[in-house]
DNA sequence: AAAGCGGGGTT
DNA sequence: AACCCAGCTTT
């Protein structure tokens, strides 16, 4: 049996389901639609609304926008965010006031060298209203493909983007493009949304890669978090005769406030800064690896022998204590495995 | 606290 | 071409 296609579905979804009232779906003009477009690029739709109703009510057509003064958009733009937005718009209308007769150019190219408008919003425009063949590639629009396809590589990488444009021009229908095109952002907007899809509602559920792989949500797939920073210490571990270890309680604030650690250094320091004179260098341990949530520590321990002589005063920052009760005070979990393992050999030292 | 988001600017 | 940025929302 032949299933309707890709596009058939979605539009059949969008007469059940499809969002006809927002406010620049009324008596659109191509003025409307590209306004309401660059307000929505990176802000949701109910952030939009009255920020649109405002807008239009101030500049209900291009040439209005293109007289005003740049200060006058901006500051009814003022809460959307990203307001090169805003100061783009203002561009593009003396643009289109000059080279277009202030109208909305018609044709996709001259579209693109508008300042604000890219791909995919010259895209929307030409679609939404032009009725062009055009496809659009917008967040929503990738998150539903990325799991009707069940693509598993993360969609900012250039090759996967090429794919995803090819793939959206692929399923375009022949007939009602406008429609399908606002289908695609409403499916997205509404239902394939990033955390909780309702899958069952969805036309696409027949053949939708993702849910048949179990967990739709695992679609698209996140950006390799970028490599947290790696920062160096250097602890020196001061071990005097009698098997007392030299440790300063840390500044109450930032990383492990308060707890007892190593005299540390961030890289390699002369001698004369180190709290203990004249300390005899024994050996290095192997590094440890430490990681927290915004950045990892690769820790190089120091043993040094100290001769009491040369010991600092003990003060409120560094006290000498004996290593099996160093274990009972508030000890960073690499502090506490470097001195269990001064506990377990201390003979050899 | 971190990720997501279309387009523009910079290297 | 490959990166970084903008500002607000959502998770």
């Amino acid at each position: 049996m032949t299933s309707s296609t890709f596009s058939d579905r979605l539009l059949a979804w969008y007469d059940q389901h499809g969002r006809k009232d927002l406010p620049w779906q009324q008596n659109a003009s191509a003025y409307h639609i590209w306004l309401s477009e660059v307000m929505l690029q990176q802000t949701q739709v109910a952030t939009v609304i009255p920020y649109y109703q405002r807008f239009i009510e101030k500049f209900p057509h291009i040439d209005a926008l293109a007289d005003a003064q740049v200060d006058d958009v901006l500051s009814l733009w003022s809460g959307l965010g990203y307001y090169a937005r805003g100061r783009n718009l203002h561009k593009a209308a003396i643009q289109m006031q000059q080279q277009h007769n202030s109208q909305v150019p018609e044709d996709f190219q001259s579209l693109l060298r508008l300042p604000g408008i890219g791909r995919s919003t010259a895209g929307a425009i030409m679609a939404l209203a032009f009725h062009q063949r055009f496809p659009i590639l917008d967040g929503n629009v990738k998150r539903v493909l990325a799991r009707y396809d069940a693509i598993n590589i993360w969609p900012g990488e250039k090759h996967v983007e090429t794919a995803m444009w090819q793939r959206v021009e692929e399923l375009l229908p022949s007939t009602r493009i406008a429609n399908y095109i606002q289908a695609q952002m409403d499916l997205g907007a509404t239902l394939c949304t990033r955390s909780r899809p309702d899958c069952q509602r969805c036309p696409l559920i027949t053949d939708c890669q993702a849910y048949a792989s179990g967990d739709p949500t695992l679609f698209p797939v996140r950006k390799t978090k970028k490599q947290q920073p790696v920062r160096q210490t250097n602890w020196y571990i001061y071990i005097h005769q009698d098997n007392h270890i030299l440790l300063e309680q840390r500044p109450q604030s930032g990383i492990w406030g308060g707890l007892w650690s190593f005299p540390e250094a961030a890289a390699q320091v002369a001698d004369n800064i180190l709290p203990v004179k004249n300390a005899v260098f024994q050996s290095s341990m192997p590094e440890i690896k430490h990681v927290f949530s915004h950045f990892k520590l690769t820790i190089h321990p120091h043993i040094f022998t100290a001769d009491p002589i040369n010991i600092v005063a003990e003060n409120n920052q560094h006290i000498w204590v004996k290593i099996d009760k160093a274990l009972t005070l508030g000890l960073p979990a690499p502090v506490k495995q470097l001195i269990e393992f001064l506990s377990s050999t201390e003979r050899m030292l």
